[in-house]
DNA sequence: CTATGTGAAGTGTTTCACAGCC
DNA sequence: GGCTGTGAAACACTTCACATAG
């Protein structure tokens, strides 16, 4: 996320390490399927173990935000995926822009964990003529030179980069002037924002690059 | 990646911080693209800034493997790349193979983010026996059954998974019994592995949920 | 003067272990 | 019996600061 700065030591939720916030996400998803099995509580060493990690390290975690647990039960898993979709913020629904409409572009619009988890493709855009005006997956596509005005009609807070990585710092800035609040970059670049600007990077090669180094080193690793 | 394990201090790269791998990778993308623009030189520092890291930590890092540096001058960027590549394991062409060729399937096979980093899809697998039979992207698509024969053959060690999460777990065992010695998992669904098979987990809504976080909790504003 | 490599110091994160509650 | 929440201890990671080298 935004680049690094110091650290004032604020009382809430500012304060929290990233880890933690990633973790938070592994929860809610084990959660959600407890929740579909049919258990109504859980304990900090069953989704500890589920993740492998500590029982210790499941209830520090949630400490940071308040007190879920029941002392003798556990947690009950409703209420807590309530409270981390509460923390998260998405326990409301995110309209989010997508720009790059090639192979991967398209792959995400039709990806259906995002809306399991509140996030709602409303609008495509490319700088591609040809490939404006046809919906994709029922999105709408359009001309990159749109996006400023689209993003304000649609109050479009997130937005996705799906185009290679020499165009990706041109779309960060459209996307940071139309008023975009959060960035997920999948372009094999470093992109710079002003501070105001939250963005997460995810680079498919070097996901790989980690896996052949631990198969390279292999000795631990699993 | 790896699940928590007791952690003998081993000399070589096998204690090495994971965080540490990731911003080897990271370092690499950059040295990558220095080259490119026909600079034959760095520093720890020009380096740093450009991930937004200190200058100290990047040499720190790169203190794991041995001496890259010249003191006075810097890093030699061709060598440093060749250096961080035999370290990642990305000096040799890693074969990999794909199972699902749904959306997202169709998409990495498409990437060329990949190829350029040194790994080359060689094989598809699907379940659904309308898909096999036509190469995407030039890669053969087999059925889900001919996967063991398949690796084998091809001697391939890596492993994605591009398929419903529900299917995941089934399609790790049978990876697993082929042979494979790293596996990528996109979907979003922890998987049980035996301990001498590396893996590394992508979910694309988490990132989603991370950059909403901190979005929702940005300093002050509201 | 520039820039690395590295012990030592500083910070941050995880685990331990136990009081308190069901 | 089971389980949470939490200070304190243990451990890991990052930054500092400086000796050393070109």
């Amino acid at each position: 996320m935004s680049r690094p700065k110091k650290k004032t030591a604020a009382p809430s939720a500012n304060s929290v390490p990233t880890a933690v916030i990633n973790r938070l996400s592994l929860y809610l998803r084990e959660l959600q399927r407890i929740v579909r099995d049919g258990k109504q509580t859980t304990s900090s060493q069953a989704l500890g173990t589920l993740l492998g990690i500590t029982d210790a390290q499941v209830r520090k975690d949630l400490a940071h935000f308040g007190q879920f647990g029941y002392p003798g039960i556990g947690y009950r898993c409703e209420e807590l995926v309530r409270a981390i979709r509460a923390i998260l913020g998405t326990d409301q629904v995110w309209p989010v822009a997508i720009v790059g409409v090639g192979n991967l572009g398209r792959a995400l619009l039709g990806y259906r964990g995002f809306v399991q988890q509140g996030f709602r493709f409303v609008a495509a855009f490319d700088i591609d003529r040809s490939k404006v005006g046809t919906p994709i997956e029922k999105v709408p596509v359009y001309h990159l030179d749109e996006l400023s005005e689209v993003v304000r009609r649609e109050s479009i807070r997130l937005g996705m980069i799906a185009v290679p990585a020499a165009a990706a710092q041109r779309v960060v800035n459209r996307l940071v002037e139309a008023g975009v609040q959060g960035i997920v970059n999948f372009a094999p670049v470093m992109i710079n924002l002003p501070e105001h600007v939250s963005h997460v990077g995810v680079d498919l090669a070097m996901e790989l690059e980690q896996l052949s180094f631990s198969v390279v080193n292999r000795r631990d690793s699993g």
